[in-house]
DNA sequence: AGGTCGGCCTGGCAGC
DNA sequence: TGCTGCCAGGCCGACC
């Protein structure tokens, strides 16, 4: 599931790939991807524009097209963009055909590699179809449209421990319920989630509200240092997610407590066991994160 | 208004 | 063996 290091891989490798390119054609074989709008509508919006630069803001990937146009692509639970596919992959949403690659002209002459000057065919591959691409026009709406959905990024040096037990207090929501609410912290899913509660020996279950001023240092250290080692890993492909030329990311084989139920804890040797926390599957050493008084909701274990 | 839950969607797998 | 049904999970909208 493509989270803040997943996506932060994509944009790595896909922007200098297509920034500076025009789109000049798109096919568009699911409707749902570009939902709102009508295909016809999409393709002709964005058709014909350069791609000024590729951001990403939390888990959304932000063209920035010229004329003041932002497309904003959301891979959700099975998303994956694929260059120059082959052979072509199965569950194709869309196909988006750019042109040769400009060198920048100012100042430096900057040579142009060879693959610059070829056409690019990227893939939008999508099992399960839960990935969008809205079109927003102008700078205003996509900040209105982030702001309004996305906190501040892990990786923002306004993200101090201070930060996080401010917008924590008040909050009776187990801690895991408050890190998966895209609102309060940008990028962080299931996975990441899971990986730095465990690092900061904090219990998902564990009211948000009642997290001391340690623990929100602690906290804050967790999840920085699980999307770092995410980001190194170039990400986790538990099943589909890819890299833009089809190869996997390997930061499944480094999880901590994710998907590890029945397997020793790596920091003490106690037995994994895995949960319910808002309505995700959430791994845990609760040696390490000791459970938050009640004990009522036993764990059957395997 | 904050918290929770169902719906979206599909492949995989448990259970019969 | 083959069918059915349930599950995962990011985000949104409905509901409490």
């Amino acid at each position: 599931m493509p989270e803040l290091p997943e996506v932060e891989t994509i944009r790595g490798q896909l922007a200098p790939l297509v920034e500076g390119r025009r789109i000049l054609r798109v096919e568009l074989l699911d409707p749902r991807w570009v939902a709102p709008l009508a295909r016809a509508e999409w393709a002709e919006a964005v058709s014909g524009r350069r791609v000024l630069k590729l951001e990403r803001h939390g888990k959304y990937l932000d063209w920035r097209l010229e004329g003041d146009l932002h497309l904003l692509q959301h891979l959700r639970m099975s998303g994956a963009i694929l260059c120059e596919p082959s052979p072509e992959p199965v569950h194709v949403r869309a196909r988006l055909f750019l042109g040769p690659r400009r060198a920048p002209t100012r100042g430096g002459r900057r040579a142009t590699a060879d693959g610059d000057r070829k056409h690019l065919r990227i893939a939008i591959v999508d099992q399960r179809r839960f990935g969008t691409a809205q079109l927003l026009f102008g700078d205003e709406a996509a900040d209105e449209f982030l702001r309004s959905r996305l906190g501040l990024e892990p990786f923002d040096p306004g993200f101090t421990a201070e930060h996080l037990w401010r917008i924590t207090r008040g909050r009776t929501a187990p801690v895991k319920a408050f890190l998966l609410d895209q609102r309060r912290i940008a990028g962080v899913g299931n996975i990441y989630a899971d990986e730095a509660l465990f690092r900061a020996r904090i219990h998902p279950r564990r009211e948000a509200g009642k997290l001391t001023r340690a623990q929100c240092e602690s906290l804050r250290q967790g999840i920085i240092e699980a999307l770092t080692a995410g980001i190194d890993a170039k990400g986790a492909s538990i099943d589909d997610f890819r890299h833009v030329d089809g190869v996997r990311g390997s930061f499944q084989d480094r999880f901590l407590v994710h998907r590890r139920e029945g397997e020793p804890c790596l920091e003490c040797g106690g037995e994994i066991v895995k949960m319910t926390v808002a309505g995700r599957g959430t791994y845990v050493c609760e040696l390490c994160q000791p459970p938050p008084r009640k004990r009522s909701i036993r764990e059957s274990g395997r």
